[in-house]
DNA sequence: GGCTTTCAGGTGACGTTGTCAACTCTGTAG
DNA sequence: CTACAGAGTTGACAACGTCACCTGAAAGCC
C-alpha cells in the first residue's frame, strides 16, 4: 500500500532527480521550475510543496552531493589496510573525479553564501579526512595541512573547469597539483 | 568638440562602470540589462547596440577586471629592489584582496567558460607571475610550482566565499595559506 | 460509517527579464 | 545637398519565478 507521505517523498526524489539532471546536462540555466515539474511529472506549482523557492531545491540538491562525497569519504577512511597517505590520495581524487564528471554540480557545492544545510554537509565529508591527516601528521597540524591539501586541489579543479589550467599553459594539471600536494605529507 | 564615436566610446564605458558597480552591490543577479541602460542613462535596448547580448557584456567585465590585474602585476613585476619571494607574495595578495573586496567580481573572472578574451586577458596577468617565479625556481620549474601557487590561493578564495574556509574549523585562513605556499619557494 | 481536517497537486495570473524588429534621429561621407 | 550608417528608443513576445486560489483524496476523529 501506498501512504501519502510515500507518495509525497517519492515526488520529491523524482523533482531532486529532474533537477540534477538538468543541472548537469544543461548548466544551471537549463534548471527551470517547469520543466523540473514536467520531468518528475509533476505541474509547474508542484516544487513548492516541497522546496520554499529555487534557490531551496538548489541547495538541496548540493547537500545532498556533499553527503554522497561524505559517505565515500567515511567508507575510504574505514578500509583497513590501505596506507594512509593513500586514503587522503583518494579522497582528494573522489572531489576531483566529482567536479570532472559533474562539472556543475560540483560548482553548486560550492556556490556562496553556503547555508547552514550544506556547510554541515561538507563538514561531515571533511571529517574522514581530517581523521585521516591527524594519523598520518597529528592532530595540531591536520587541521592545517587539510586546508592547504583541499585549498590547493579545489583551486586546481576550478582553474582547470574555466579553463586558465592548461597542460599547454602550466605544463601540469590538476593530478599532478593533487599528487604534488599529497608529496608534502610524510608517508605511510 | 564631440564626435559621435567618442560619444559611443562613452556610452559603452558607462554601461561597462554601471554593469560592475550593480554585480558589487547586488551580485549576478542584480545585473539586468535594463537596470545597467537605466545607470548608464539610456535606454534598456541601447547595450544592443555595444554588446552582443547581456553574456557577452558580462565577459567584457571580467575580460577589464583581468586587464586591471595585469597591469597591477606589471607594475610589481618592474619593482626595483623588491625581493623577487615578495613580488610574488604581492601578486597573490593583489588576487586575495580583489576577491575580498570585490567578490562577485573575481567569481565572475573565473566563470567557466572562459571566452578567448579573457583567457588572453588572464594570460596577460599571468606573464609577470611566471617571469618572477622563473627567476627563483629557473624557467623549467616556474610554471609548475606557478600552477600550485594559483590554484592554492585560488582555492583558498573560493573555500573562504562559500563560508567553507573558516578560522573555526581549520585553525587557518586565505592569507596564512599564502604565506604558507610561498613559503615553499627559495628566499630573495 | 460519516465528518472534518490536512495537504499534495493543478491552474490562472502577474511582474520581471532577455531579446528582437521596427522606427527615429543625427553626425558623417560622398 | 543627399544618402548612409549607426546609436538610441519603443513595442512586443516568450520564458521564467512566484503567488493566490481551487480541487481532490488520504488521514484522523467521533
Amino acid at each position: 500500500m501506498i501512504t501519502r507521505t510515500e507518495s509525497a517523498a517519492a515526488t520529491r526524489r523524482a523533482l531532486l532527480d529532474a533537477a540534477a539532471g538538468l543541472l548537469d546536462e544543461g548548466g544551471p540555466e537549463a534548471v527551470t521550475l517547469r520543466e523540473v515539474g514536467a520531468r518528475a511529472g509533476v505541474s509547474r506549482g508542484a516544487p513548492y510543496r516541497h522546496f520554499a523557492d529555487k534557490d531551496d531545491l538548489l541547495t538541496a540538491i548540493a547537500a545532498q552531493a556533499w553527503n554522497a562525497l561524505a559517505d565515500q569519504a567515511g567508507t575510504l577512511g574505514a578500509h583497513p589496510g590501505m596506507p594512509t597517505r593513500d586514503k587522503v590520495r583518494a579522497m582528494l581524487a573522489g572531489m576531483l573525479a566529482t567536479a570532472r564528471e559533474r562539472p556543475h554540480l560540483y560548482r553548486l557545492m560550492h556556490r556562496p553564501p553556503a547555508g547552514p544545510e550544506v556547510l554541515q554537509a561538507a563538514a561531515r565529508s571533511q571529517g574522514p579526512f581530517v581523521a585521516a591527516l591527524s594519523d598520518l601528521v597529528g592532530d595540531t597540524q591536520a587541521h592545517r595541512f587539510g586546508a592547504v591539501l583541499l585549498s590547493g586541489v579545489h583551486g586546481a579543479i576550478g582553474m582547470e573547469a574555466s579553463g586558465q589550467l592548461t597542460r599547454d599553459k602550466w605544463k601540469t594539471d590538476a593530478d599532478e597539483i593533487l599528487d604534488t600536494l599529497v608529496g608534502l605529507l610524510p608517508a605511510s
